[in-house]
DNA sequence: CGATGCGGTGCAAATCCGGCAACGCATGCC
DNA sequence: GGCATGCGTTGCCGGATTTGCACCGCATCG
């Protein structure tokens, strides 16, 4: 949108720390950069920048103006979502931050039945830990975001929560396989592979071995979900994986028990959006079918 | 605002019907005013207006994006307000529309009181009756709006609201002085003098009048309160007006006397804004201040 | 104390945009 | 039926705006 091209440069600025850098991000020369920025801030009537020896920096004014901006520029895409789909056309773009977990099974089969209605829908999928996906909602930079556990926010707007109890994942022959729920102590006395500290099911797994005294030392610490899958077969350690993430009928190397419920709580996989923000029509759309999706879900299971 | 010019144009052209009409009023030529409306159309992804053999009309994307122009607009002047507020100026500008009643006495000292304090903020005050007051803030033409008994809308939100009796003026030496209270049965056997009927103030008369099978029978039907408050002494008839319309103490020549509110139902004098909007500070402070104000006309007399 | 990187500025080239005139078209009027 | 009027639209050109380049003053750092 041309008329809102001095605020992405702004935006740019804010970002980089130094009109230099920025003007190299967008392609333009500093001075032309430099020129539009006083431009606009002599028409604003105050300046958005606090010239600092080494670079500039946004002051209040400066922030308060990014914040219009964002805002402005987000009901724009919306506005033009609407247009779009009242021409019948159902267009639009769907910006997504998600867990790991979502990865190899849940998103691409819903992405893909969205679009099998919807052709002129395009995603963007971002891989977003619990605090960071919140911050993205935030800034406007995705529209709905669905994480297992996150932080709570108050400008985070839960759609639809579904729990998710944490289970471990194991080779198919493996003596713990027999019983139908394991005890944590079990797995932590077994080599075991877990996820690194900022993910949900580790955060769980950590709070619940503190709380008998034991502590999570997993033989492979990983931020890849796929590896701590694919490596249970090869070394027959024990992974961990909340269900969405597991496919319901491997091709039976791998099996999934359940941990014991008063051992390590139940993990909670939420779908949300910003607080008070009006979705595009196709990212609302989408988030509706997501809701749906994990309500049968976890329908299914209970 | 610069970057909001192409807006404005598409505004001017929804109001006038036609590009060369708003051609004409923007003082720029049809050619221009096209190509920057065919571009914007491009741009955006979807034509703005059907094109008539005989003008052009908003279609269905197009009010939605004039929707989208006056709250983005908005926004930025309640922005600039707050930033001129964070920078110690306290600048702005506030437009109100009220009803006449509120010209002669009340918004002048209001208003001087203000700009006493705050000489950076500027006034623009418009007479609108009750039902254009609030097409007024619907379309964001005016921040704050204070009239008599205006007409009930869902999108207009009350700060303020004060009951306010009917009064009749009476010469000095007129036979009805004698009385604390005035029947309307013996105003309209007299001679007298009655706002037209947009005016809150004639429409509660004409019901009550109604109620009791009589009719309002003005010798002089006026748009103007003043007319109505100076030729009352001159002809010895009798005028109508709310309290906050009248000076608690005139020269002697008029004095005024409530109607039984058994037979005129008492008016209200209602201080709102647009729903759900918020104001730039100069307008919400000011607003703030009008109100405790009505509040303390209202303690004063009761 | 030179090198580096920063924001800001003078000047010429390039780009964008507005005004003028004209076109095609529909309507209204003798 | 022809003529006039008013509409949106387009090619062309001149002027205004913006950009890129070179350069300045300044602060920091090795």
């Amino acid at each position: 949108m041309r008329h809102l091209y001095t605020f992405v440069l702004i935006e740019a600025v804010a970002r980089a720390g130094s009109m230099r850098k920025a003007a190299e991000d967008m392609n333009i020369t500093a001075s032309a950069l430099n020129r539009r920025i006083r431009g606009f801030e002599e028409e604003f009537g105050s300046p958005l920048f606090e010239r600092l020896p080494n670079g500039v920096r946004l002051n209040p004014a400066g922030e308060l103006l990014l914040d219009y901006f964002r805002t402005s520029r987000s009901d724009m895409q919306r506005l033009q979502s609407q247009v779009a789909d009242l021409a019948g056309e159902r267009r639009g773009h769907v910006t997504i931050a998600c867990s790991q977990a979502l990865l190899p099974y849940f998103l691409p089969a819903q992405i893909a039945r969205y679009r099998k209605e919807h052709p002129g829908v395009t995603f963007t999928v971002k891989i977003r830990d619990r605090a960071r996906a919140e911050a993205e909602l935030a800034s406007f930079q995705s529209d709905i975001a669905l994480v297992v556990e996150p932080v709570y926010m108050v400008e985070f707007e839960v759609l639809q929560a579904i729990p998710q109890p944490v289970m471990a994942i194991l080779p198919a022959g493996h003596p713990l396989a027999a019983k139908p729920e394991l005890r944590l102590r079990d797995c932590l006395d077994n080599p075991h592979i877990a996820p690194s500290a900022q993910y949900g099911v580790r955060h769980l797994l950590d709070l619940a071995a503190r709380r008998m005294g034991r502590k999570v030392a997993p033989v492979i610490e990983t931020e890849s979900f796929e590896l701590i899958r694919h490596y249970v077969a090869h070394e027959g350690v024990i992974g961990f994986q909340v269900p969405v993430g597991l496919q319901p009928d491997a091709d039976g190397a791998l099996c999934f028990r359940p941990l014991a419920e008063r051992d390590v709580a139940v993990a909670t996989l939420i779908l949300g959006h910003l607080r008070g923000r009006t979705l595009p029509v196709a990212a609302a759309r989408f988030a509706m079918q997501l809701g749906a999706a994990m309500e049968a879900l976890h329908a299914g299971r209970g």
